[in-house]
RNA sequence: GCGGCCUUGGUGUAGAGGUAACACAACAGAUUGUGGUUCUGUCAUCAGGGGUUCGAUUCCCCUAGGCCGCCCCA
């Protein structure tokens, strides 16, 4: 095979697609009904953009960017995540400012360059959305009620929702205060990794997965037993709501997201059908990005679905078999003068709201109708010299087996 | 970025150091203009490159890609 689509970049087929439409139709569905307003940013974006947002230390920053000199000499990036792009348009065409909601949601490709492996692709896909303006835990209630029920609609109930807080400005520092204070014996035993954590991002620690650091980190205080009084109430109430809502989650104190804008509020829907890369969801608050790039002080809060993986779980759990579209009308032309009618005919059946399609290989009749069967066809159209010199056609019920020669427009008539 | 496994026709598989088997799909045909059954035929030089060898698709190396784990995340 000379060429072949890129590490880590699968396209979608038209086996598979049937199955993104349902998932967008739905999100559509819910969006509209949560009231929320679709924005289509670009691809690419200046890289410091990236960095600003994300974290110059995150992963995603440091290792994971498709970047690029282009020819103007400008420093850009492959979106590796949508929320830095959507807060910069925003901001630079002033679509959100305090005490007003603004609500969007956007869906689209993202770029990382990782190792591929199940679930992992160097281009996914994300759908998600924003909302700006409001500090209120019942907006971060409202997303996560959304994301639920996106899940919920699509047939997935056993999903699990993680929640945490980490914390703002005010009770972070004093958190990473203490949780240095508690591992400076220990950061020695500590593997490499939990080291430049220790430096640069102290907090991401308490992710590390590794045997020998987790023993440390089980004893090791977290961001909940921190929280400064706002923090907490929001939390408390955040919970609450949640409670009311008959919303299963489970808060995990060692939920510490790698995208540093997070503030208070996070959370992730992980499902157990995925491997490794279970996460299909991840969200939360970020309440001074937006300042942070430059903007007014407008808290915001918001998620994204990883769709890829949506529909690896919807395969694998629900079978929900993606099946061609069918089309009602196939026209079956014997012979070149038939064949210049049938063109004629296939248009008006068309133009009449019918889908429809022809033979135009010039095959066999016996040809042809194997393929209006393959195609699922409910009915074909045979045009042969004798039709066309009594300026009719024939129409076969390819479901009955039963045929009647008639007019086109008789015929088009009993098909609508 | 690290480690392990893997790569045969459109798909799923078999195979042995001496020049590829099976199933499904696809296409064609089984006398004249009729489908979903049946029968027959056609369709790969074994990811790419290099090496060992009288000879490699089967052994070795490199590259690319895939899968799994780590890392991280969606």
């Amino acid at each position: 095979m000379k060429y072949q689509s890129l590490r880590g970049m699968k396209g979608i087929l038209p086996e598979e697609t049937p199955l993104w439409q349902i998932i967008e139709k739905t999100c559509d569905k819910n969006f509209q009904r949560f009231n929320y307003h679709e924005i289509r940013t670009p691809v690419l974006e200046m890289s410091d953009l990236f960095t600003r947002a994300v974290g110059g230390n995150t992963d995603i920053v440091s290792k994971e960017m498709y970047s690029f000199v282009d020819r103007g000499n400008r420093k850009v990036t492959l979106r590796p995540e949508a929320t830095a792009a959507v807060v910069r348009a925003c901001l630079q065409h002033n679509l959100i400012s305090k005490d007003k909601l603004t609500k969007l949601f956007y869906f689209g490709p993202m770029f990382r360059y990782e190792r591929p492996q199940a679930g992992r692709y160097r281009q996914f896909h994300q759908v998600g959305i924003e909302t700006f303006g409001s500090a209120s835990p019942a907006v971060d209630a409202e997303t996560i009620l959304l994301a639920v029920k996106i899940f919920r609609d699509l047939g997935l109930s056993d999903l699990e929702v993680d929640i945490n807080s980490v914390g703002c400005n005010k009770c972070r520092p004093n958190f990473t205060q203490n949780l240095k204070h508690y591992l400076k014996g220990s950061i020695v035993k500590m593997c490499e990794d939990c080291h430049k954590r220790y430096q640069h991002n102290t907090m991401r620690v308490l992710d590390c997965k590794k045997p020998k650091c987790q023993h440390i980190i089980e004893e090791a205080p977290s961001t909940v037993d921190f929280l400064c009084d706002e923090c907490r109430v929001d939390f408390e109430s955040l919970l609450y709501i949640l409670k009311n809502l008959g919303i299963n989650f489970k808060v995990n104190k060692r939920l510490v997201r790698g995208l540093d804008y997070y503030t208070k509020t996070t959370y992730e829907i992980v499902s157990n059908v995925l491997g490794a890369q279970n996460a299909v969801c991840g969200g939360g608050r970020y309440d001074k990005l937006v300042s942070d790039l430059g903007g007014p002080e407008v808290p915001a809060v918001g998620f994204a679905i990883g769709l890829e993986r949506l529909v690896e779980i919807l395969k694998t759990t629900k079978a929900l078999s993606s099946k061609p579209q069918a089309i009602t009308l196939y026209f079956a032309p014997l012979g070149d003068k038939a064949k210049i009618s049938a063109i004629e005919y296939l248009h008006k059946a068309r133009q009449a709201g019918i889908s429809a399609d022809m033979d135009y290989f010039g095959k066999k009749l016996k040809a042809q109708l194997k393929n209006a069967d393959r195609l699922g066809a409910l009915y074909a159209l045979i045009l042969g010299d004798d039709e066309l010199s009594r300026n009719t056609v024939i129409l076969r019920d390819m479901i009955s087996s039963s045929q009647t020669e008639l007019s086109f427009e008789e015929a088009l008539k009993k098909i609508k």
